[in-house]
DNA sequence: AATTCATACATCGAATGTCGATGGGAGACT
DNA sequence: AGTCTCCCATCGACATTCGATGTATGAATT
């Protein structure tokens, strides 16, 4: 029956930057926090999640570093650039903005003159 | 510069049938009533109406008849089924959802535990 | 010591949907 | 006659997400 939930496109880059504002994080961590709060509401498949990484490096919006993560495993962390925390405040904006165009017509009780 | 603010995809679905509710409508008309509402912030190219329209029909959220428009010319005029209000109400729910998942995230201050 | 689990990276093909460009045709108004 | 707005429609390009799949290593269990 086709997709009940997909993340809605565009809006998987925004999360991402959003998440790296409170530290540097690798993939399977940053998945993770969304996962949870938004208690699975939102959940980041690993097709959808690298590959969006390598799209946020690629744009300069973050840079990655090969450290050890909490489990003593190798991990790439992610950090976010100048220019992603730039992005951020733009996609965060564009995100509010789409949102309340959208409540316009959702909430609009007659025609418009 | 890549696309700066394109509708999120399935979100043309929801605005159509719910512009639907008040009455039913050609193509182009729809069109209009989500511009102006949302002045001009939502606005729908025809290479994304009518193909959004034809898919919602065939899956039998919406039926179309031919009449005549305001203007006195041929218009296929588009009404929401039975089928299609309840198709309404589920993405109607599920956007909320959504909207909501999205805030945690991007109104959290802190990581989660 | 062997197995299993959670962590962590990555790629692939399929599917979907949006966009810009393009093309037509019919009223209306100059 | 010409042009404007209305109204339908299709096409190819493009980006993105998804599910499946594959690799590997540390830690915990048996």
């Amino acid at each position: 029956m086709s997709r009940s939930m997909d993340l809605l496109q565009g809006t998987l880059d925004l999360l991402i930057l959003k998440t790296l504002t409170w530290g540097p994080g690798h993939g399977y961590a940053v998945a993770r926090w969304i996962e949870q709060l938004t208690g699975s509401t939102l959940q980041i498949g690993e097709g959808s999640l690298y590959p969006a990484l390598h799209r946020l490096e690629e744009r300069g919006w973050v840079k990655s570093e090969w450290h050890l993560s909490e489990h003593n495993r190798r991990a790439k962390f992610y950090a976010l650039t100048p220019k992603g925390r730039q992005q951020l405040r733009a996609e965060q904006a564009a995100w509010t903005q789409f949102v309340t165009a959208v409540a316009k017509v959702l909430d609009a009780t007659s025609l418009p003159a």
